[in-house]
DNA sequence: ATCTGCTATTTCGCTTTGCGAAACTCACGG
DNA sequence: CCGTGAGTTTCGCAAAGCGAAATAGCAGAT
C-alpha cells in the first residue's frame, strides 16, 4: 500500500515514538532528537504531544520522555489476538504440563516472528523467549512453520533478501531454505536445529485458520540436551494435532462487525 | 503540564489511534470517523499513515483497520515497569503458592489502577482481573494503598471529582475516602470489600521506592468466602513484608542515562 | 563567585502542507 | 438498473507546522 496520503507530522512523530518505545530506558530531548535525525525543536514539540496524548511518560526530574502506561493497556487487547491467544492458552499450557518444555505462540510480523504467548518449562535450563520478542521469521521452527504454507511469492515477501546468520547453523541461502520449508510442508512440522539461538531445539507447526490461511504458528523448545529424536517426533504429533484442533475453533475469517458507536467525542 | 507545543495532527492521529486500540475488534474508516467526531479524509489519511508506521494493521479484505504488532512488542518493554515487574514476579509466584489465592500488581496513572502484573489462583473460583486492565483507584485496594502513602494534594490529583459507585459498598464521598485513606496509612495496608466488584475481597500495600514515593501497589484478591478477618490479617502482614523488601530491591531513582547514540537514522 | 558548555525553551516569519467540502468510484442489493 | 453507502480522489485556501537562531536555565569547572 504505497500512498500520497502520508501526514507528515504524524509520521515523523511515530517516529519519535518508535525510538522511545524500542528504548529500554527513558531518554532525554537531546538523544531522541539526534537518534531520530530530525531538529531539535520539532522533536520537542512531538514529545509534548505524545505526552500529552498518555502515550509517552514525561519525568520532569531528570527531564527525560519514557514509555506511557496507555500503550501497556493497549499491547494487551488486539481483539485478533486475543481471541487467537484465549483458543490456544489452555492447549499450550496443557502441553507444557505434559512435557515440561516451554510452548511458545507466535504470529508472523513482515519478515519477524512476533512471540504473543509463552508457556515456560519449570526446568531451571530453559529458552527464555519473551512475550512481544521477534526473531527472524527463518530462524525459528514456528517462522518455517508459517512461511512454509504460502505460495512462493507470498512467502518471499516475508525473507529478508540477505540471510543473516545467527548461530553456526542458521540457514545462509534461499534454496537452502526453500528445501527446507518443502520438507516442513510434507512433513507437517518445521524444526529449528539451534539455528536461530546456540544449543536450542524447537519443533514447530503452522496454525491455519479455516480458510487455509496459516495465521499464526505453535512450537515447543528445548535444550539440545533434552530433545533427542524419538522426543521430538513426538512433540511433533501432538503439536500437529493440537494445531488442527485450534485452527477449527477459530472463528471464521468473516465477523460481525460496526454494531453501534459507543464513545462519544 | 500545559502547552502551547501540541502539533494538532498529531494530537488527532492520536485519538484516531486510541479509539482503534481500546476497541475490541477491527474497525472501519467510517466507524472511526463518527467515533472521534473528525471528517471522514482526515481520519483517512491517518489511519493510513498509522498502517504506514506499523501502529495499525489493515486487513484489505474487510476494509478495517486493527492493533498493530508494533504495539504489542512496545507494551512489554517499558523498563521501568520492567524492572518493577521482573523483582516483583518472584515474590508474587511464592504469594500465589502460599495462599493459593490471586496476587495483582498495579500502578497508578491518573486517577486509576492499571495491573501489570497478575499471579493468578488456581482456584475456579477467583478474580479475573486482566493485565493492562484499568479500575477507579478509589475502589481498589491497590489504590487506596497507594493513595494512602500521598500528600493531601497530591492525592487529589488521582482521585476523580465524582466517586462514583461500582457497586453497593463502594464509598461516595469524599470524607469516607480520606478517613479510609488515614486508616489505611495508619495500620500500613488498604482493603477493599467487595467496592470494586461484588463479593471480591482485596488486601492491598504501596510499594514506595527508596525516596518515599508510592510508585505501585501489591494485592491479594479472593472470594469474600474464602477470606476471614483472620486469614486477611495474615496477607497483610505478609503483603507488607514483602512489599518493603521490593521497594529496597528497586533502582534507587536516579539511574545511570545516556551514554551513547546507538540506532542510526 | 563567575564562567563555560551544555541542555531545554521560546520566538518568529516563511511557506509548506494539512484540511475538509464536494465530486467521484465502486460494489452491493433492492 | 438505479440507489445507497462505503472508500477514494481532487483542489484551492490559509492555517499552522517548521526549524534557525536567540534565550534561559543549570550544571560543574575554574
Amino acid at each position: 500500500m504505497r500512498d500520497d496520503y502520508l501526514v507528515k507530522p504524524v509520521l515523523k512523530a511515530m517516529q519519535v515514538l518508535d525510538c522511545i518505545c524500542s528504548s529500554d530506558q527513558a531518554l532525554s530531548l537531546q538523544h531522541v532528537s539526534v537518534e531520530v535525525a530530525l531538529p531539535k525543536t520539532t522533536v520537542f514539540r512531538y514529545l509534548r504531544t505524545l505526552v500529552q496524548s498518555g502515550l509517552l511518560s514525561y519525568d520532569p526530574e531528570r527531564d527525560v520522555y519514557g514509555v506511557g502506561l496507555k500503550i501497556i493497556t493497549w499491547g494487551r487487547s488486539n481483539a485478533r489476538l486475543r481471541n487467537l491467544r484465549d483458543v490456544c492458552i489452555p492447549h499450550m499450557r496443557a502441553l507444557r504440563e505434559r512435557f515440561g518444555e516451554t510452548v511458545n505462540l507466535g504470529v508472523l510480523d513482515g519478515a519477524e516472528i512476533v512471540y504473543i504467548e509463552i508457556a515456560e518449562s519449570q526446568h531451571a535450563l530453559r529458552m527464555q523467549a519473551k512475550v512481544g520478542g521477534r526473531d527472524p521469521a527463518y530462524t525459528t521452527a514456528i517462522g518455517k512453520a508459517v512461511l512454509s504454507q504460502m505460495a512462493e511469492d507470498e512467502r518471499l515477501r516475508h525473507i529478508p533478501p540477505k540471510l543473516r546468520a545467527r548461530t553456526g547453523r542458521t540457514l545462509r541461502s534461499l534454496a537452502q531454505l526453500a528445501l527446507e520449508l518443502d520438507r516442513a510442508r510434507t512433513q507437517g512440522f518445521a524444526e529449528d536445529n539451534g539455528e536461530n539461538e546456540e544449543g536450542s531445539i524447537c519443533v514447530g507447526v503452522p496454525i491455519v485458520d479455516p480458510a487455509g490461511a496459516p495465521i499464526a504458528g505453535l512450537s515447543i523448545s528445548a535444550p539440545a540436551a533434552r530433545l533427542d529424536a524419538a522426543r521430538k517426533a513426538q512433540f511433533a504429533s501432538m503439536l500437529r494435532r493440537v494445531a488442527t484442533e485450534i485452527g477449527q475453533g477459530l472463528d471464521a475469517p468473516r465477523p460481525k462487525m460496526m454494531t453501534q458507536v459507543r464513545r462519544q467525542a
